[in-house]
DNA sequence: AAGATAACTGACTCGCGAGTCAGTTAGGAG
DNA sequence: CTCCTAACTGACTCGCGAGTCAGTTATCTT
């Protein structure tokens, strides 16, 4: 009966690396559930670890929660903005912002997850609308420069319609990468092919047809 | 010192009444802040009531929010279904939809205000993303009723494509809803406008510009 | 006026989760 | 081998919010 096996005397870590342990833990709670539905307690158990260490790394649970949100929203923009920077043509650039999107949200699988859950609720809205704002905003910054002097609809102010019209572009695409997010066995260039259907037709219409090529 | 103001004599009210008092406190409440971040005791607050009393209306916390999240959810429904029943030819049923979608944003600010800030959470999700998934589906339908066989996109399958586009659909048209919960002074024709500009436009390439008006 | 009933409340319990602290121990520097 | 620091932990505190209960009072009925 004295014949503890005496599990794991578990390693200690330098600071980095335990820090990086319990960010992908994180991750992990926060993506499965939520900020408010994740503990610190639920964190610290997946990263094998006390609760208690948790606070040597980050001083609030909002911190850790902060500090996974910043990374990924930083990265996310980066990524989209190095893939826009690639393309010079309208509908080139068009097609790689997306790619560069799509890219992210299958390579961060959790990391998208974790944007999405925390969409709606208090100030963490704040993080997601910003950024779902930002690429709207960018959007309708390269349709002003690039579509013609027309209205698009009638009787709506240019700069209203554009505005909205990338706010549509952007609830379309985010509203897509879910639905990809729950399909994954559906290749990334279909919902590339999708996307670009949808949207750029949309955005053609803004151009009546020209203008947007050249 | 003495002389005690005694303020109002706080009226009782009938149980409907006073349920229906709670709902909207509810309402507000939840509206505002979202589920977690509001409590049994901001919402009691709210309808000048004490806490206890709540509990005689609803068993819980969840009930309560239950009653409220079908309400409306059943509302919007029957709102944008019965809408949708007044237009026959497809342009003029999509064009009804959004009209009568948009008319229930405009008439229940609060209601979906509500919808949106639970969209994200725990098991409160899943209500949100039926109604989303049955808004899709109904397009879905809709499309696959109306559009001719070809593959709108090279190398998709048809159904596939459908379904993400139908997503595209819902995800533009609750964006832009939500855009417009923020610039109200934009009158509902122009959103309209701007609706049916991208989402018409985008859902004509699937038929390529017949097929659907017939 | 008396009694009954249903609206209503203050003051509670109780569990959960964020955050803390007084230590214990691994493992490297000398 | 021996310190010394930095990683690490168990066992706490403490406030908050859901849910409860014993009682109080308004209003209706007879």
């Amino acid at each position: 009966m004295s014949s503890v096996t005496h599990d794991v005397p578990r390693r200690r870590m330098a600071a980095v690396e335990r820090r990086a342990g319990i960010l992908a833990a994180a991750l992990d709670a926060f993506a499965a559930g939520g900020y408010h539905e994740t503990s610190l307690g639920d964190v610290a158990e997946r990263a094998g670890v006390s609760k208690a260490l948790i606070y040597e790394h980050f001083s609030s649970k909002r911190e850790l929660h902060g500090a996974l949100l910043e990374t990924y929203v930083h990265e996310l923009l980066a990524t989209v903005a190095e893939a826009i920077a690639t393309a010079e043509q309208g509908e080139q650039r068009l097609r790689a912002g997306l790619e560069g999107f799509l890219g992210f949200v299958e390579r961060r699988r959790d990391a998208w997850r974790m944007l999405v859950r925390n969409a709606a609720e208090g100030d963490l809205a704040a993080s997601f609308e910003r950024l779902r704002h930002e690429a709207a905003a960018a959007i309708a910054a390269l349709m002003v420069a690039d579509a013609p002097p027309e209205s698009p609809a009638a009787g709506v102010e240019r700069e209203l319609a554009i505005e909205m019209l990338a706010e549509q572009l952007v609830g379309a695409v985010v509203s897509l990468a879910n639905w990809w997010d729950e399909h994954r066995d559906v290749p990334r260039e279909q919902v590339l092919a999708i996307a670009m259907d949808f949207a750029w037709v949309g955005l053609e219409r803004l151009g009546e047809g020209e203008a947007w090529n050249a």
